[in-house]
DNA sequence: AGCCAGTCGTGAACCGGTAAAGTGCTGATT
DNA sequence: AATCAGCACTTTACCGGTTCACGACTGGCT
């Protein structure tokens, strides 16, 4: 009985033997598992017992296949590899959407894409296959063609962006457009007036909507909001995004970023160029990881809790997945914490 | 013919639509996809097209209830999920897997376990369930539980971290040892006497042995090798560890970090503690992610491709799938980047 | 012509579960 | 006593593939 029932090596345990080992149908041993009437609680009993002295569990796989829904969640993003490690956004993105995850016991299913056709198909194959219960869609760009596609699909989908970007989707989203706004305004207030923006690429949703939010702030206080330069997102792109501001004429006093990486890049600039922050140049982050209050002076940054979206976007996943989902779902807009990276700029 | 296959709505396609279509029995469709012989060219083309005109690729899940190998690999980290988002390490790292494994369209299937129990109990029913064809395995204690419990499953596994930890599973891992001692010996011969080290975990298999290996390098130049505090890695305790040391009596003129994430913080409060680096302080990084290049000065490092660790993980992993794998191995040995953070330091 | 080997393809069993229909029994209702 | 609802299981038919034993046909050889 409690011999550390050895089973034979080679042949895997299944339902089967548990039935056998209960002395019930395997049907009875599938009802006791999916906890479902239908079976008396001493059988129940007894067939948790034969389970657990044989070590048996549900076969994920063959469950899946039966139609049921499996614990696996799929993103895929699409972007070179080695971008992906010198972003902190999206670890503490993935993050936080594992943090719910392994409250239900769920995995994610992670994939690296070259192209949005290849993300397309992939997401296709996942949800025909059943090897996912939903997805998770980031970096929408404008008229995204994944929206056409994966709507025919009818698979779960949480979409990571701006309601006019992610086409009738389920969406989580924070308010770049206030936030961007907000931060120019507080620039402006320092009596900044030549404010630059290092940005992401062109083509992403987000980068997009910053962009014209920045630009039309400062049309709005009468200032020049053409000083915008796109980039890639990473350090090395800031800083040379940076050093191209601060080199031409009429130079900027004040730089806001898309990201925080950037933004350090753009702190190691100013001092490489003996600039001083803030008295020379100001310089405000996005998303405010750990890295901003890491530096010297810690960096000013448009705060953004990225575990916290992340948590949001699995949460409102589970919620369409189950069907009591309800419409677009914004986070905190990214708000402004004041560190010492931005100040008023020097008198000249 | 050309028409647009469209399969009635609701239904999936199998592979009996195909089969039917093709005027052939499912065995067939299954012998032509899985390119085995035993139909002629002619038959199989016909099955192509079939399969083409109703858009019918096999479905994963099934293929692998029946004893195929799953293309996913999985990998449990054991550790707070806050956590993982403030690591550089961990998403360069997933960067450098990701990128081999899409070159063979395969996924990665994440996790977050709360101990390694659960860690061990999630393995085996991946395997179990053929949910994956193999896992990536971390964080190595001293007589890691995992060993013992991983051998009896069979599962292909790939263990990252030195041979002497991972109880003779194929490993890929890197010199800390000679790392350690090089570091060691590179801030003796600056001329620094006082040097301390601010490490990971006291649990974790490879602190434990660069722990080891400064201490004994240290003795071996008949330096005091007991300035050494134990973290969990992240920003903030670096910075409390950092205090801490420069607060005390004798302080030391060099600190060694065990990543680079506390050797900025630790730069972070020199700056604040007014003291200069390198003159007053010499900084030496582990990991070299960006952020080394980023600070200013920029920070001396123990520099590791961190990516191309991953990469060698996830290709060590499918050597040990395919049968193909040959013994441990070693990635390169962290080498010495100097930069702006350490020097000799102020005559006194 | 008769035999054999080789190729092409079929059919059924199987992977390990789920779900719906079916069976036998008990006890309450009329 | 007959009817019938409800429970506790069992049976059977899937899910969508793979695999393997076997049959039909072809062609070469004696």
């Amino acid at each position: 009985m409690s011999a550390p029932a050895s089973p034979i090596p080679g042949r895997r345990v299944t339902i089967n033997d548990v039935a056998a080992l209960a002395g019930v149908s395997k049907g009875a041993v599938s009802i006791a598992f999916n906890n479902r009437p239908g079976v008396s609680p001493t059988t129940r009993e007894r067939i948790f017992t034969a389970a657990r002295e044989l070590g048996w569990s549900p076969n994920q796989t063959a469950r899946n296949l039966s139609g049921r829904r499996t614990g696996i969640v799929g993103l895929a993003l699409c972007r070179p590899a080695r971008l992906l490690g010198l972003e902190p956004f999206y670890m503490e993105f993935i993050s936080g959407i594992e943090d719910v995850l392994a409250e239900r016991s769920c995995s994610l299913l992670l994939r690296l894409v070259r192209d949005l056709e290849e993300e397309c198909a992939l997401y296709e194959e996942w949800w025909r296959s059943r090897t996912v219960g939903g997805a998770i869609l980031v970096d929408f760009h404008r008229d995204d063609p994944r929206i056409r596609r994966l709507r025919a699909l009818g698979m779960p989908v949480v979409a990571v962006g701006h309601p006019s970007l992610t086409g009738g989707f389920p969406s989580v989203w924070t308010d770049d457009a206030s936030a961007a706004a907000e931060a120019v305004r507080y620039l402006a207030a320092l009596g900044h007036r030549r404010i630059a923006r290092v940005g992401g690429p062109a083509g992403l949703g987000h980068s997009g909507i910053r962009a014209a939010a920045f630009e039309a702030t400062m049309a709005e206080l009468g200032l020049d909001g053409r000083r915008q330069v796109a980039t890639g997102f990473v350090g090395e792109e800031g800083a040379r995004a940076t050093r191209s501001l601060l080199t031409a004429p009429e130079r900027p006093t004040a730089i806001v970023y898309d990201n925080d990486i950037m933004a350090v890049a753009g702190a190691a600039v100013a001092a490489e160029m003996g600039l001083a922050v803030p008295d020379d140049l100001s310089l405000l982050a996005w998303d405010d990881s750990q890295l901003c209050r890491l530096t010297h002076p810690p960096l000013s940054a448009m705060s953004h809790d990225v575990h916290q979206f992340g948590e949001q976007v699995a949460r409102t996943l589970f919620g369409v997945i189950e069907g009591t989902h309800t419409g677009p779902n914004q986070v905190p807009t990214p708000s402004l914490t004041p560190r010492g990276s931005t100040g008023p700029p020097r008198r000249t």
